[in-house]
DNA sequence: GTGAAAGCGCTAACAC
DNA sequence: GTGTTAGCGCTTTCAC
């Protein structure tokens, strides 16, 4: 492999001027720079950036720390980040956590090392953990993570996004499966809808009925919290449930096929996230899709530009309606 | 950061002695080494990946190449081959390729650039790659690449092992819904299952009805087969369909329900991966489970000793019998 | 504006 | 056995 100086040598001038044509902006006289960048491409040269790192103690490296990469969520994530910083010229490295606090610090920490251009996490540990000494620029992603800049769905409003929708059909009778109240998200997603229920409400001059019930976020939950709302007469059950996620919906519509309810003519079924087996199964399922894409870009900009303490940034989810949502009925 | 300088200067001793302790083997005197192993601690010394990596032209990162992180199966490969990697004290750097052989030959160059400890790939270019200039160790996975050793499941034999499976009920009109034969995997899955139903046969001395369809590897495929399979009088059609891929088997299970023709009871099916998705189905679907985890332990294995042209490794996937199978029906 | 030279932190000869 | 030292390839003062 050449080195910058053979490309010195070549173009018959120091090292250092070759550095500065490398690096761009410096006043270099047109005709060494000419010089230089024939050379550079004749040597096929391309600086080392190991070198480059060591020197100047900042690789062209992102960190991207995630709980779980088998998590299509985190896996999307990854594939945006991954593709965006390959566009800038830069490399991801993957870490998984495995949701263990002590592990995600110890991942952080052997990432620090490396001195990457900055980190991205997806954090495991919801509040407690410390600030670290460092001046690499680190970014939260999804999840805050101690006081850095967090870049994150606003699942409120997203959910409140999912209440609307269901009052615009005509539903009054509404469940909501919630998820497990020690998330943040699962909170989040549950006021979110709520709230949108209410105000919602309000602005159409109607007074939904609400029930809430709470689970895990998976299928089986799912399944569970669908008997126990539709496993009663129709005139007391929901017309529409809303989900804290796709899986739990997913559950719900099972329920409901095993007590021959259909959907969407006799019950409507929203789910939120928008995984890849929504729209496999039948009827397809409405939900809010998470703009991914945004949140990558954003992180990353955030990180690049190094803004120090950044504010946070909350894009709001995206209606995706499906066949697993319809117009109320009329009993 | 403190650096090797610091602790030799604690410990009274030369760097060349401290890197000599941080190398392990070599031959330092008992009392020395406590003295510098001490200073470390004091210091909270770690070396520097990066100074090292320009020094020794390798660093401690392991260059994971796949088309797209978002298939369940790389994210499960990827993050086997993180945790592994991690435990060895080694990074990941993940790329994605699109399925773009252009691309991935520019991915891997970025990667070579770093020089990572080596790289493990999951070529998009089924063969029409060029051999890299470069004594980084390469080890391909899944899929064969250039000439490099490759780790892979066993299809063939994965394959005739669903064959069996069927024989053992004792289904004698089989249909088998492959893949598209522009694939090596579909191709070696596809004669792998007409082996095994050869032989399977002979040693229970009995002679099965094949047919084989083919097809895509996705759901809407698996359902298009999935009517041609079984849209015909009772006597005519499979009593068990084997696939090329879960989604294919799915397809089929959906288009069984359409016909309304019961699975297992009136019709066998068996996938292939083990996605996710394969226990949510009902029933769930049985399956060959691709050993995901030892692939990618041999993998980083052949990488670390750098085996340079060592030998390919293929390892059988395993029958995973769920509900969607059983005895063939007696008419 | 450009060249010379001093390191970044480490490893590996090479001396002793 | 251990210390000394010369770089790995690059960036960045500091002179001129």
């Amino acid at each position: 492999m050449a080195t910058i100086k053979d490309v010195a040598q070549l173009a018959g001038v120091s090292v250092g001027t070759v550095s500065r044509v490398l690096a761009k902006n410096e006043t270099v006289k047109p005709r060494l720079q000419e010089k230089v960048e024939a050379a550079v491409r004749e040597l096929r040269y391309k600086p080392n950036p190991v070198a480059r790192a060591l020197r100047t103690n900042r690789s062209d490296i992102i960190g991207l720390i995630v709980p779980d990469i088998t998590n299509p969520f985190f896996a999307q994530l990854a594939k945006q980040v991954e593709m965006l910083a390959a566009g800038q010229g830069l490399s991801v490295m993957l870490a998984n956590t495995h949701d263990d606090p002590a592990y995600e610090k110890q991942q952080i920490e052997t990432l620090l090392d490396r001195s990457p251009l900055g980190i991205l996490v997806v954090s495991a540990s919801e509040d407690n953990a410390q600030q670290l000494a460092t001046d690499i620029p680190i970014v939260a992603l999804d999840r805050t993570f101690v006081s850095y800049p967090c870049v994150a769905t606003d699942h409120e409003v997203s959910a409140s996004l999912a209440a609307l929708h269901l009052l615009e059909m005509g539903h009054l009778r509404i469940g909501y499966a919630a998820g497990p109240s020690e998330t943040r998200v699962a909170r989040a997603r549950e006021s979110g809808f709520v709230a949108g229920l209410t105000i919602g409400g309000k602005d159409l001059g109607v007074k939904p009925d609400l029930e809430i019930l709470r689970g895990a976020f998976d299928f089986t939950a799912g399944e569970e919290l669908g008997r126990i709302f539709l496993n009663r007469p129709v005139s007391q059950r929901p017309t529409a449930i809303a989900t804290a996620s796709d899986q739990q919906a997913i559950g719900i519509m099972r329920a409901a096929r095993d007590l021959k309810i259909e959907v969407p003519h006799e019950l409507t079924v929203v789910g939120f996230d928008d995984i890849p087996l929504a729209v496999l199964v039948t009827p397809r399922l409405s939900t809010i899709r998470q703009s991914i894409s945004q949140m990558a870009s954003s992180a990353l900009d955030l990180l690049v530009q190094s803004k120090g303490i950044g504010e946070d940034i909350k894009y709001p989810g995206r209606l995706i309606v499906r066949g697993s949502s319809g117009p109320a009925p009329v009993f």
